[in-house]
DNA sequence: TTGTAGGCGTTATCAT
DNA sequence: ATGATAACGCCTACAA
């Protein structure tokens, strides 16, 4: 059985609240009893129980942390920009990957409850296509009641802290980029246009033509959901209809790829046979000197920001909600051109 | 503050005796009594503290997570097979990124000793240039006292379950293809020889050529530390001293992107001008269409095997350790030729 | 400066 | 079938 304060204290003939103020550095305590105390417990490799002491201070130090996809490489990057900065702070994680499964996300969450977690960093499934489920959601994440920063997806009206990335923006800029290209058949293969990034996305977009007056045909328009095997579809499509943009946005990493897997099959080349920008950067493509112009956001930073924002809120739990929204990079290549 | 069982002991006019039984659905309790606790649990959204829990029943059900690179994508699915299963069975993950660094590696140990976990799954960092290194890990492992299971990276005698990749005897078979074909000048760009992996991987290399009398030229072994950037190094120093091998082995994904961003730079193509067989299968290359033969591991697959090995482990705590061995995929798409 | 006693939210052992 | 009561390992007044 593991040691306990009671142990050591025995062995340090001292009580263990003694021990326990060597333990928290707080209270007086003698230079050589503590001395004795904390010899005995090197001695001893004593570690003291978390549970307890939680449970005592009603307070942990444990962060929740409820991922959608733990494959991904952007939640991995995340991952490791939350894990640093946990880790400086002497945070502990609870990691949950719900698998972009609403069941799944609700114990989680439960789960989430009973470890009497000190902050969640949450991205939720979010596929709201259902009102009814945002609506329990909110109402999980009220009852929570505890510092909670949402990251990369969000939630319509939300009382809670955030980091986003500049979804409307980044697209409205990509799509500028385009225009200012010269292009004229712009087109575009859009994320899930049920989730909120998906539409955001597409909405920049959409403004950019217009504010430009460029007309949004209908037929450039390519309906995605984010996933490299629906881009690939979509593309194969327009490929064989023979009837290609001369510029394309695409809407996330895997979309990209998709349509590169597409062009690539039928030999079409960006930056010469067609102008492709998307959003997300790719860093395989860039080891294969695959030249794709993109808008990328710093993700490992995103996952840094969002650890920072709850250890703030912890300090200063009143302080007014905020919505960080990470600026993105612009990395031009070559593929925004059509020669 | 949050519901306590007294709380609900009180709104449902019982002791919290009771309540504990409907909880635990242990002992006897009435079927009217028991209704009238669920409900109250329910219209209070009551969830029962998990450390209160643990503390009293002196067992925990969360495992701990330490892996070095959150941000590799191999690491990022063994961590979703390793939730998968975990979810199952309705244990809590605690996740720690050491960053292939010892210190963190230290740290991340002592946070799960003090967490109380009750089982272990653990890449070590594993740069045991320095014997001391490993045997205070292995103390440290031992005085955790704890299911654990080694996943990926394995320590010298081992006393711990252990989930691996066939790394001696892929690279065998990987070399073994490339003599197949009938190359004579076969290379290989090795992965870290301080780690074990790395060196298993080269003797494997090593071995097939021995055993087909194949002489291992120096001048083609190019030593390399499973970085991208390091690979990079040597391929460019062997294209620019225009001294090819016929064949080259990689070591692991990051080995392969190094060497094609060399030879696409050289416009040396693989299964045309050089032979190339990797380690690790690479998604995005397939998308791309780009054939590169390798062999590859089930990676979600091996977070799964771990965390089962774990619940097995839980089971029958005396049983012998278990030491598993993924079994490779052969994957040949054409670039083990040479025309 | 140190020790005693009570409490944190559960479970487990007894009575009843 | 239910309820007291004593742990679990720690922290925190308060007393000495």
């Amino acid at each position: 059985m593991r040691l306990t304060i009671n142990d050591i204290a025995k062995k340090a003939n001292v009580s263990k609240s003694t021990v326990s103020r060597v333990l928290n550095n707080s209270g007086y305590v003698n230079k050589e009893t503590r001395e004795k105390i904390e010899k005995v417990i090197k001695e001893n490799a004593y570690y003291p129980s978390a549970q307890a002491r939680s449970l005592s201070k009603r307070e942990s130090n444990t962060i929740g942390v409820i991922i959608p996809e733990a494959d991904n490489s952007f939640f991995g990057e995340v991952l490791r920009g939350i894990s640093e900065i946990a880790d400086e702070n002497g945070m502990t994680l609870i990691f949950c990957d719900t698998n972009n499964n609403v069941i799944k996300e609700k114990r989680a969450l439960d789960m989430i409850i009973m470890q009497r977690v000190k902050g969640l960093i949450f991205t939720p499934v979010n596929d709201h296509s259902n009102d009814e489920v945002e609506q329990k959601l909110k109402q999980k994440l009220r009852a929570l009641n505890i510092p909670t920063v949402l990251l990369d997806r969000g939630i319509e009206n939300s009382e809670w802290d955030g980091v986003f990335f500049e979804n409307y923006k980044s697209a409205y800029k990509a799509t500028e980029i385009l225009i200012n290209e010269g292009h004229k058949k712009i087109g575009v293969i859009t994320g899930d246009l049920n989730l909120k990034i998906g539409r955001d996305r597409y909405r920049g977009f959409l403004d950019a033509l217009k504010d430009y007056n460029i007309p949004a045909l209908k037929k450039y328009i390519y309906i995605g959901n984010f996933s490299v095997e629906k881009a690939y579809q979509v593309s194969k499509q327009f490929l064989e209809d023979n009837d290609l943009p001369d510029a394309l946005l695409t809407s996330n990493n895997r979309t990209t790829l998709g349509l590169l897997k597409a062009l690539n099959e039928k030999n079409v080349l960006p930056g010469k046979d067609i102008a492709v920008i998307g959003i997300d950067n790719i860093e395989v493509l860039d080891i294969l000197g695959y030249k794709i112009s993109c808008v990328a956001r710093d993700t490992v930073e995103m996952g840094r920001l969002a650890m920072r924002l709850l250890l703030e809120r912890f300090e200063n739990p009143k302080k007014e909600r905020e919505n960080c929204i990470m600026p993105f990079k612009i990395n031009l290549k070559g593929s925004e051109k059509k020669l």
